[in-house]
DNA sequence: CTTGGGTCCTGTGCGC
DNA sequence: TGCGCACAGGACCCAA
């Protein structure tokens, strides 16, 4: 599900459930999720209150009240459910925990002092959630390593080629490459590409000077897109799972092999190919 | 240091 | 209709 749009997305729909607001309990279903949890994870989150809802690249970051930060990344197919005192689960049945329905992979269950229930619902369980004490915020090795937002005014064309310098990688898997941007996925990748004209097979340090420009410009324009998309789909649907945002978008490459290209005149064929183990999409005349 | 491949886990959709 | 297989939005780990 998630990249960094679907995150922001769920960032939003969890800050004005959370924010303000205490942890009443906090029941975990199973030990681990992608790892184990940290220990006394639940113990540490009872009690406290939620300050800031934030996000790092794919991480959301729920700032609490003792300076400690409680994070979660997604994986692939993380979600938030909520409903109000007593309903919320992912709509599955299941066994009852005192919770009116739980789901086979609700993981995480919390209850906010006003009644308010939030769940964590992940089947294939890539997501992660981790603890972190005020003064390891900055050397947390997941957060450290990460290169910057690609909406930052740190992200642009001289960055990006400067990055990409000495790199004999596809461009397409650098792109994936965390520690160089952080935030971008699969979908987006080839998404930008696309916008950008250039191919995912170029090799990445001949992605320099204006073609770097345009990339990054593509990059920063298909991400606030489809953030904005998953605002659309907030307002419609009061939910944090982010899911709607990505359904509704219609990718002009992404899952379109064969289709022809939406470029004007253009109609060649989109051709799906496998680098790094991901699928790529892409138009082989309108990306050089 | 960079790079590619394997791996974790479950659900879904397709072709036969 | 049933079954098996390919594939899925991520990122860690390891060997080369």
């Amino acid at each position: 599900m998630p990249e960094l749009p679907e995150v922001e997305t769920v960032r939003r729909g969890l800050e004005p459930m959370l924010a303000g607001r205490r942890i009443r309990d906090v029941e975990l279903r199973r030990p681990d999720l992608r790892f184990p949890l940290p220990p006394g994870f639940a113990e540490r989150l009872r009690g406290r209150r939620v300050e800031t809802v934030g996000r790092r690249a794919k991480y959301v970051l729920i700032g609490l009240d003792d300076g400690a930060t409680w994070m979660v990344h997604l994986g692939m197919s993380g979600r938030f459910t909520f409903a109000p005192g007593g309903h919320a689960s992912s709509g599955q049945a299941g066994h009852n925990s005192g919770w009116a329905l739980v789901g086979r992979h609700d993981h995480v269950l919390v209850t906010m002092e006003d009644g308010l229930r939030v769940t964590y619902n992940d089947p294939r369980r890539f997501g992660f959630m981790d603890l972190i004490a005020a003064d390891a915020l900055g050397t947390h090795p997941r957060l450290a390593e990460l290169g910057p937002e690609p909406l930052s005014d740190a992200f642009d064309g001289a960055y990006l080629s400067a990055a990409l310098s000495g790199r004999r990688t596809s461009i397409k898997a650098a792109l994936l490459d965390q520690h160089l941007v952080a935030g971008i996925g699969n979908i987006y990748a080839c998404e930008a590409l696309f916008e950008a004209g250039i191919s995912p097979r170029r090799q990445a340090a001949t992605v320099a000077g204006r073609r770097a420009d345009r990339l990054a410009g593509r990059i920063k324009d298909v991400l606030t897109r489809a953030i904005a998309a998953g605002g659309s789909s907030l307002r419609d649907y009061r939910q944090a799972d982010g899911e709607l945002g990505y359904f509704q978008r219609a990718w002009r490459v992404y899952g379109r092999e064969g289709e022809a290209c939406p470029e004007p005149d253009c109609g060649t064929p989109i051709q799906r190919i496998v680098q790094a183990g991901r699928s790529t999409f892409y138009c082989a005349r309108h990306q050089r």
